[in-house]
DNA sequence: CTAATATGCAACCAAATGGTTGCCTGTCAA
DNA sequence: TTGACAGGCAACCATTTGGTTGCATATTAG
């Protein structure tokens, strides 16, 4: 419920690429995570904390392994309260374009308005 | 257009702030926006040159003003081309649940699953 | 012209950030 | 039981970040 920690969660590149492997596949472990990634184990693990910090993944233990799945419920939130904003005046602009359309007289061009 | 630049500049909820307040009124001055903020004027100064550089705001020079506008593309950029992607998972939950309560025997009630 | 107003520029600073290395702990398999 | 594997913890480091102060420049009002 954390804007700011979402939004700063997000900030960062390699985060974002966690994210999206989680999102390619879910339930993946510290190590699988790690892998091709050219940062050390421990890097990732602080990457990893932030994200669930931010509620943005959650994670559990399984034996000797962390599984992490990722929780879209916060970017959802986002994405609703705070971009519909710029959304809402996305389409104001389009409104305005087409009620321009419309008061412009269709049947006849003007060179310039 | 860099998703990069732009994630980092909303990661700051002072960048945020003046978003918001140039949502409420487009075309503000430097010193607009500093009404009211316990910041300098030339913290937003920088504030502001970094949400131009990501393209959310853009600005323009009238006599000894600068009048700064907001820029919603770049956020609905993001929204549609990073963030549909968990709305589809978050989707997909759904359909699970959907899918679940489809296949259990509506008419008879288990005490455990 | 001169003073006030609006902004720009540069140096500096403390704290946060993203990363490392080194070592410790817990769990599973042979 | 003894490695090997998966992960945790802590100290340390360089760079970035968010902010400051001080001064310079440009424009407008009187």
């Amino acid at each position: 419920m954390n804007d700011d920690a979402v939004f700063r969660a997000l900030a960062d590149a390699s985060r974002r690429l966690l994210l999206d492997r989680l999102h390619r596949q879910n339930g993946q472990t510290l190590s699988d995570l790690c892998d091709g990634l050219d940062m050390t184990r421990q890097a990732v693990t602080k990457h990893l904390t932030i994200l669930e910090a931010a509620n943005l993944v959650s994670s559990r233990k399984e034996g000797r392994e962390k599984l992490h799945f990722i929780n879209p419920v916060p970017i959802n939130a986002i994405a609703e309260r705070w971009i519909a904003k710029f959304e809402q005046q996305r389409l104001t602009a389009l409104s305005a374009l087409k009620e321009h359309l419309e008061t412009t007289p269709p049947s006849r061009k003007k060179k310039k308005d």
